[in-house]
Parts: structure tokens; sequence; C-alpha cells
DNA sequence: TCTTGACTTAGACAAAGTCCAGGGTACGAT
DNA sequence: ATCGTACCCTGGACTTTGTCTAAGTCAAGA
């Protein structure tokens, strides 16, 4: 059993054959799929589950931190599986291949306190942007 | 008359009534507004306005570049005049309240070629987040 | 003033996501 | 092993955000 669900357990959460697939599909290096295509995949395994589970599951692993939110462009989100090494997402203009990056430094740092606006700042999300090698 | 205007009209576009209103909305500093409370806001002072109009103005806008496209969460795209001086956003986690900020240095040079995957990249948007006074 | 192509409008349509009532099931208790 | 039930899943309605089109309107040059 994947690390996921086993965590998912520990909070009490039932174990569904729903849960093991979007855990399956969501399984692997650079994934950042949309919800639709989570569905898309998880239907290839479980052919009648709904788009609403497939939703409500992702929101859940969301909520725990085991997957994170990624919305790189202004479309629908992206669910991204790698969500314990700090990253940030390289993304193709043409074709929207997203790659996870792991800048220099903190990104934070780069942000005076004079530009702070009073604010509490924890965290900064970076998009790089160019053409992939396909593209080019 | 603005400068936004202005070059609209170079571009050979007519001057309406609806693109003067919607250019009126945008003026200011940190002005980031969706598509919708550009639309109410116009509303007031042109009431028939259509929302199909703000849309294919602040289109035109973002096309020759006076305005910019901001997605700063996964809702709706925020529309911003500050599009001659180079900034990144710095968001509220509460309230959405987003300021412009500029950090320091070029952010595209905290990812070293080793992370470039080859792509030609050519862009980096950084959005900070943190809580406002008003919302601490 | 007249003409005309560009602009605007209302509403249909589409994509992404949320919510709900009703039926189904995982799992602890027996 | 079976039961009971609290939690989960489903299909579909609904919402939000955005796009498209056909028909009417009008800004601006002739
Ligand atoms: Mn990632
Ligand atoms: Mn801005
Ligand atoms: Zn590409
Ligand atoms: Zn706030």
């Amino acid at each position: 059993m994947s690390d996921l669900l086993e965590r998912l357990r520990e909070r009490g959460w039932r174990l569904t054959a729903q849960r093991r697939v979007v855990a399956e599909v969501l399984d692997g290096d650079h994934v950042h799929l949309t919800a639709d295509e989570v569905h898309a995949r998880a239907i290839e395994r479980l052919p009648e589950i709904s788009r609403a589970t497939v939703y409500n599951t992702l929101g859940e692993m969301v909520t725990i931190g085991e997957v994170i939110e990624v919305a790189t462009d202004g479309r629908a989100k992206r669910y991204d599986p790698n969500a314990h090494r700090p990253h940030q997402h390289l993304v193709c203009f043409r074709c929207g291949t997203v790659r996870d990056v792991h800048p220099h430094g903190d990104p934070l740092a780069a942000l005076p306190p004079a530009e702070r606006f009073g604010f509490t700042v924890s965290a900064a999300e970076v998009t790089y942007r160019g053409l992939c090698p396909d593209c080019s």
C-alpha cells in the first residue's frame, strides 16, 4: 500500500477502491494532472468512479498535505503528489508541459521588508515560463 | 483622454463609450479587478454595458500590452493596468487583497541551467503569500 | 449627411468546480 | 461471520467564469 493511503487510514479514513485508484493515478515524478485527467485515468481502472469522488478525494489529499494544488494557467488546477520536497514549476508556453524545478536560495529572501506592506509573508510560488525542447 | 485610449486609437480602434468606461475603471495603483468586478463598476457609469464587451475590451487591452492578466488563485483572472513596470504580487491568504511588489534581482537568475531541462526560459512570475495587516 | 465595417448586445454554450439526496459499503462491534 | 451504521459514492442539478454568435447599432471617414 502506498504511503498516501496509509496516511489516510491513520487519519481514520475508510480505504475504498476509489481512493486507492486516485492515489495510484497520482503516483510518479513530474505528475501535474487536472482533476478531469485524473478522472479519465481512474476510469480505466475503475469504470464507475464519479467525477465528484475524484474532486472529493483530491480535496482530501490536499487538506492532509499529501498533494499540492498548482494553478499554472488560468484554466483547471493541477494536482501534484510531490508535496514533501519544496519546489517550483517550469511551464511550456506552447504545450503546457510542467516540470518540477529547484531554484537556488529562498525566493522569500528577495522581497525586502519595505516591500511587504505590513504583511506577514510566509510563502512564495514561482512559475518559470519558456519553450520546452519539443516546442522550440 | 487616458494614455490607454490614445494607444487604442493609434491602432485604428474606434473610441466607444464602453471602452472609455472600462479604461476609467482600471485607472489607479494596485488595481487587480476581476472581469465581473470591472463589469459591476462599469455599469455604474454606463448601465447598458454588457459582460461580453467587458471581456472583449479587457482582452484587447491585454493583447496590446496595456493590461496584464494575473491569476493569483484558481478562480477568476484579475486585470492589472500596471503593465509598464515589471512587478510581482503579494496576496493575502484570507481576504485575497493583492499588492504590487518589487523584489530584488532577477527571479530568473535563481534557476540554474541544470534545472532548465532544455527549456528556453524567458519569464518568471512570483506570487508571495501572507496575511495582510487587517487580517492578522 | 451617408455609408460601412467594426463594435455591442443578449443569450446560448462550454469548462471547471460544488453541492445534494439517496443508495452503498468498510470496518468496528458482536 | 454477520450486523449496524457512520461514512462514502453517485448522478445530476447548479454555480462561476469565460467564449461565441447573430442581429442590431454607431464612430468616423468620404
Ligand atoms: Mn510539482
Ligand atoms: Mn500588479
Ligand atoms: Zn512544449
Ligand atoms: Zn487580508
